[in-house]
DNA sequence: TCGAAACGGAGAATTATTATCCGTTTCAAG
DNA sequence: CTTGAAACGGATAATAATTCTCCGTTTCGA
């Protein structure tokens, strides 16, 4: 491969991340393109398609996240590996608004191809996984099932940038999610509405 | 006005708040005037253009959102009266997404015409004025500022839909809520990161 | 030096969207 | 019932956006 092919894939795959982080998955080639500073045709001779390109970026987002599931899922403390999985999917979500978009998506339309539908099952598994050992070890509130979890943390996330005209940055999220994880550790409380399957 | 006239025009103001509710903002006159079983020039007969239509609906649809913070200030029950704008907030954001489009464009640019941006206004008062009452009861942890309430409930709102393949209801937004309310009640815990002003 | 590979920009093809024109139908007053 | 005006719906103009391709030109590297 010449040296300024190479050059070029990595400046669409670049600017193609960024673009998506931006403005979710719905980018348009045009967007890529004129960010990258290449023409159109030299990102369609590097991928076959505009939803091939997605793909690729979409694989490397969701595996970085399942990277920092596995950390949290080995953190010696079952509440700060929880809360870690919990800031990790928050913060991932907030910061890319196309990750947002994909994990929105319903998994069997949408479109997704089996390989980012089966990082999906895995990232489900961490999450399952890390949050039933936080339960179990008695630290997280028993009434709380893992399926809740993607929600909690997608709530945090959404509520990174504007609402009601005010706005909250990182710090608005962190207020938000230390909130949430007062609220989901074991302490005895009213059980939740819709309870556990005990 | 004609009786026919009329009843059109009553069709289609609740078609598009329908189509609005599920759909956005952003959703096309043809699909407005489809689900009115009405022509494209019977809307526009009786509204100048698509955003004059959209902000009928959407002052409508504010209007009901603030006469619901006006019922929860007035609650006896300083905490329930809170509880009750956090649960109205985010039923009314996740049962609308134009709602929610609308209470997450920056109010200045997004072209929200004044009356709008006036309802909006009103309706950050009440947030204010509800979330201070319960605070100076003693209710409400006092390390919370009011600007971050609308970030709460939109949050729980956010994810009524799907996330990660996995999909949560009406329940799920109540487990959720119900997280964020015991995280709330003040009894005495570590502040939140980014205190309050004091 | 030179052939092949890569490039960028113009643009084809398609789709979607807002808004209007116009022949036909419906209302309701006399 | 008659009749004129008001309202209606569908076809369609006008515009815009988007994906992807063709082709003459430039750049790489043996």
């Amino acid at each position: 491969m010449r040296s300024d092919a190479r050059r070029s894939v990595e400046l669409v795959v670049a600017a193609a991340r960024a673009a998506i982080a931006e403005q979710g998955l719905s980018v348009s080639t045009n967007e890529i393109v004129k960010r990258a500073g290449v023409g159109p045709a030299t990102l369609y001779r590097r991928f076959p398609s505009r939803q091939a390109l997605l793909e690729t970026i979409l694989l490397e987002v969701v595996g970085e996240l399942v990277a920092a599931a596995e950390a949290a899922a080995e953190s010696p403390d079952p509440f700060a590996g929880f809360a870690d999985l919990v800031r990790a999917l928050a913060a991932a979500q907030s910061t890319n608004k196309g990750l947002s978009d994909a994990l929105a998506a319903e998994s069997d339309s949408a479109g997704h191809s089996d390989a980012v539908r089966a990082a999906f099952a895995g990232l489900r598994d961490h999450v399952r996984r890390i949050t039933e050992r936080a339960r179990e070890a008695g630290v997280l509130r028993a009434d709380l099932v893992w399926q809740d979890v993607p929600f909690l943390a997608g709530a945090a996330a959404g509520m990174s940038t504007r609402c009601l005209g005010l706005g909250a940055g990182k710090a608005g999220r962190e207020r938000v999610i230390a909130v949430m994880l007062d609220g989901l550790r074991e302490t005895g409380r009213e059980p939740l509405p819709g309870s556990p399957p005990s």
